[in-house]
DNA sequence: AATGAATGAGCCTTCATTCAT
DNA sequence: CATGAATGAAGGCTCATTCAT
């Protein structure tokens, strides 16, 4: 299981529930919303086990039973923070690489790849922090599920680092099967210290990116 | 609660009963290590509240209530777990630091402490694993006890750090409070995501080396 | 902790939710008050460490889980039984004493306080005999919930002794600290031999005043 | 099951293990009668089944274990405790009485009962009380044990009751069958809320004779 | 859509007891 | 005599989940 995560948020997940057809209500629900944005908060900061129902239902405002009729099982919930997560992140990071100036370069695109990154794990940090906390810690069902956007999200930072390696911007000697959860990790792991509330974010991101100039292959 | 931690934990502790030929007393040592290493080991895969004392107990070979005359609660268990594991990462640390030559520069020591912490990590991956999947997770009472040990090894790093930058071996805009959550998040992380029976670990060394070779300052 | 208690208890709470037509809320009532009666009949005969949860709920015919949904814990239950035992008393015994015609003397309400005394005590078995036998020996919390409830009772009783004593009904040489509780000690003793379906209670009032006789003064 | 106790102390406890013929120890080992000293204590301030084996052997300075080798079970100590408090009672008060001169009335032998009973229970503490509040509550098989015991002491007050009713010593009215357990259940009460630490002994002695006075028939 | 009530499985922990040494 | 270590049964309690209303 590799380090990366997060992007393209949520909009088939209307479409699973959907397609599995099952009695439950469907997408745009405001009962819904609120529940996942409530469970991904108690799951960030207490952890999933130690989240019970009961406190999802207490801080939306309704009984424990009534949250089954939105989402099948507590995991389905945490299954769904987890592709919000990690599709809203892939969306961000992409959008922000993709809409440079066609002149940019592969190393352009990673700086605004790595820095579109933080900014999504610190904007949507109950999403994304449960992601990465639980990381290789979820149910399997759960995490069958959540691959393929882990997939997704990965093979477009691995083409992201190929890119620059074939056009001889970094260092030759890197392999992007290393490089790739390296960075990845380093930037989520940023998720447990760091505090946008007490450090500024773009303080981070400096400090992130001299570290890393080391990777960039020398003029 | 910045992130650091670990090494070269807890086959002391064994080798201490062993080396003391004292018959009894030492003897249940023995008992007691087996169920921190099989409770690492779990806690470490499933998690601390997914772990049950049930498995733990079933692996050593025991029944759940006899764990009982060894620690008196699983969230004791769990908290000399994470006392091993950052006190031995420490000492790895410290001695592969201090025992370079003289003339070694801060630069010199700041590798050897990275990499020995990077060898304590994955050489007792079970506890380092504990300990850093779980940081900012565990119950207060258990991180209470911990805190000092981690202060202590923070505090070190710090030293190791403040000291390239006062002579000059750092680049001078990099800030240590920054810099060293940074560099220890980084190497943490791995433990999520590297497997040194699938990977090289001198690689894994490597690759960080040159990422981060960008912290030092140019000649 | 002197002695005394008891009285009328918690027919009530039962009647209340009889009375109040209301749907729902009030229909939880019915279990709630199923397994307080329950309780009280099993900790009065095996006491209170020895009754379990399971039994508890068995009996009721419920899950030993489900009687969570309307108790705190298993003190909680024994708690709410002290109170009702205890105020219950209180009510019968004030009650029959206040209920005298104006000219009956201090003696007339003594009298009549034990009898209404004896009979809330074996008219409300369960419930008495709960509090009477476990007097001094029931959890810290459980106690300091109870204790206001037995030192209103107490208050009643000194103050029926001294107006008799003021009064000059009494032998002048007793003093009301000794003689309450060893008058009510004296009756709520008899919970743990006196058996009403084998002897009649009024032959055991009759015997206590002949008994007591001794208290008054001599004419 | 009636109210009475206490007597004729221990003698042939020793009798009963060797009877028994199991390997435990005999009589008069200091060790053994620490653990019933030290039992008795526990058992009267906590309860039976709130007092665990290993605070016995703590406060006997021993393990847990090591118990056994003087006692079968929890249950043979709180049966020796019972039986010595019964035993030692009898013993007490029958000496009082018929130590009595030959011309002592019937009354004179129940009042020198009554007074022997009372500083028989509170300078036993321990054993009295243990023995007094779990009357009715103590597992069968101890109580079996104990049974013999109790009916011997009770029959010798029924005794002392008879007489004094033959000899016209007691009003007539009064029935011996109901009148020993009143007695006797005031009088053990008084374990429950009298403390000779703080109260005068000889006080609730005269209180409770002056209390009890209507029993004897007028002059 | 939501709730009150209940289920049932499982968890951590306690404790009397055993037994080899 | 005594202990260290372990057993195994049970106990209080929690919690995801169900379901009739």
């Amino acid at each position: 299981m590799s380090d990366l995560d997060i992007k393209n948020g949520g909009q088939d997940s209307a479409q699973q529930a959907a397609r599995s057809g099952r009695k439950k209500a469907q997408s745009g629900s405001v009962s819904r919303r609120l529940i996942l944005d409530v469970a991904a908060g108690l799951f960030s900061e207490q952890g999933f086990t130690e989240t019970t129902m009961r406190q999802i239902a207490a801080k939306v405002g309704m009984q424990a039973g009534s949250v089954y009729y939105h989402f099948e099982s507590k995991e389905q919930i945490l299954s769904e923070i987890l592709s919000i997560a990690v599709r809203s992140t892939y969306m961000a990071v992409r959008d922000s690489a993709e809409k440079l100036p066609p002149q940019a370069t592969p190393r352009d695109k990673i700086v605004a790849a790595l820095r579109s990154h933080l900014q999504a794990l610190h904007g949507n940090i109950h999403y994304t922090s449960t992601n990465v906390k639980f990381l290789g810690q979820v149910p399997e069902e759960v995490e069958q599920n959540v691959q393929p956007d882990r997939a997704q999200y990965e093979d477009y930072w691995n083409q992201l680092l190929h890119d620059a390696l074939a056009a001889g911007a970094l260092q030759p000697n890197l392999s992007v099967p290393m490089l790739r959860p390296l960075i990845l990790g380093s930037l989520n792991r940023t998720v447990v210290w760091f505090d946008p509330s007490r450090g500024n974010l773009d303080d981070l991101i400096a400090t992130i990116l001299t570290l890393f100039n080391g990777m960039w292959s020398r003029p």
